[in-house]
DNA sequence: TAAATTCGTTGATCTGAATCAAGGAAGGTC
DNA sequence: GACCTTCCTTGATTCAGATCAACGAATTTA
């Protein structure tokens, strides 16, 4: 690596809190790697040979089945971290929704370098248990959301999350951002199909709840009646 | 705590690991604690005071809606970790669902503690991990996988992490077990109704694939067959 | 042992989302 | 600009699982 003292997610990603020497080493063992768009980082299954801080873009964390069904289980943006270490294998595969900039380590690296130093494991157990929050809620949306509801919170989410990227400054719940995600995509975070995402969103746009200008923005209209209709706690 | 040494759960449970003098140190930070069937140990939203470690029972970690609607998001056995360090709500209820004893611990006691031992907050990160795993996997057939799959998946682990619990000898897949949840909780652990539940378990019966002496109680004939039909990976 | 209550099964019907089917719009290529 | 290809939308139909309804079996209370 470079110079680590220059990286944009110094503050956020799980390196942050270290001290400068030992950012000076942990940047020695990882390297700066681009990846785009569609390009698949981690195969389900395969040795957990890798992970990685997001510096830039946005990826998917999907599972699927012998049969080709797919659920994507996480969305990873600027500063989050993926890879599962301490595991031989790999649960998931990590796939680029946008081109992308990660700052790679060998698993193996990483995670004796971890074991050393009590506060990057500590930040990772925090990244951990918020991630495993938001896997509960994400468990409670599919067992238990109808679609309508789904795609209200899944809006939602993603207008947070997107706000929380990027500059330190200024995190705040976009109005209008642009999704990451295809609608193929957006029906396998949400365990529907192409077609009913589809009608959903065009519904909430006939309502007035939304706008889509094009396939790719959305632009929320009306917050509140969003959040009704999310069902949220 | 009376003496840590001769607890059932000493080699499995987090405290594993600690030094001698330490697990004596945290000993006296907890307290035993016997919970009956039924009762509820931590509530969604309320703020975050206990985490415990399961000396013996089995509960139920649940999320529910405004209109009760609920999602059992997990479910903890003997030597399982609950509750949620590092936080100031817990996002989530933990219910015994057969009576239970546990070891109690204040989350801010447990929470400074555990940052000065990074042995033990590297136990919990592991721990964490393989939790986050295997939410994932429960995403996975919430979004995607049939009402019979979804059957078929939970018997099979069930069967496994029944059998895991208990003596560290003798770990395997159970071919006969009890449930410790009734016709209602297995519906809200995988998003289907009673009455579905109670269909796909007559059927896979009428199959021969499964015995079911009464209720509770399950016994595999051909857990062959059960993966199969769980279209396990 | 009867009465009450809880829990589970089974049948009939309904419905939300899946599937099947056809176009249409946007973007890329020559 | 015409041609592809990919992605999205909309309509028609089907179906898996939900809902509604009734009953049966087990457990508890008196």
């Amino acid at each position: 690596m470079k110079d680590c003292t220059q990286c944009i997610v110094r503050n956020s990603a799980i390196c942050a809190g270290l001290e400068p020497d030992e950012v000076e080493v942990l940047g020695q063992l990882g390297r700066k790697q681009r990846v785009s768009k569609g390009q698949t980082v981690v195969w389900e299954g395969d040795d957990s040979v890798v992970v990685a801080n997001v510096i830039e873009g946005v990826l998917k964390v999907s599972m699927s089945m012998s049969d080709g069904r797919e659920q994507i289980v996480g969305i990873v943006f600027s500063s989050d971290f993926i890879g599962r270490p301490f595991g031989q294998q790999s649960p998931y595969s990590v796939t680029a929704l946008t081109d992308a900039e990660l700052c790679i380590f060998s698993r193996s690296t990483f995670d004796s370098f971890a074991r050393q130093h009590p506060e990057l494991e500590h930040k990772l157990l925090r990244r951990t248990l918020n991630e495993l929050d938001r896997a509960h809620e994400w468990m409670l949306l599919l067992g238990k959301k109808t679609a309508t509801e789904r795609i209200a919170t899944l809006l939602l989410e993603m207008s947070v999350r997107l706000g929380e990227t990027g500059c330190t400054e200024n995190k705040s719940a976009l109005d209008a951002f642009e999704l990451p995600l295809d609608r193929q995509q957006i029906g396998d975070v949400l365990g529907l199909t192409i077609e009913t995402v589809s009608r959903q969103l065009s519904r909430l746009k006939a309502d007035g709840v939304i706008h889509l200008p094009d396939r790719r923005t959305v632009s929320i209209r009306n917050r509140a009646r969003l959040q009704d209709l999310s069902a949220a706690a």
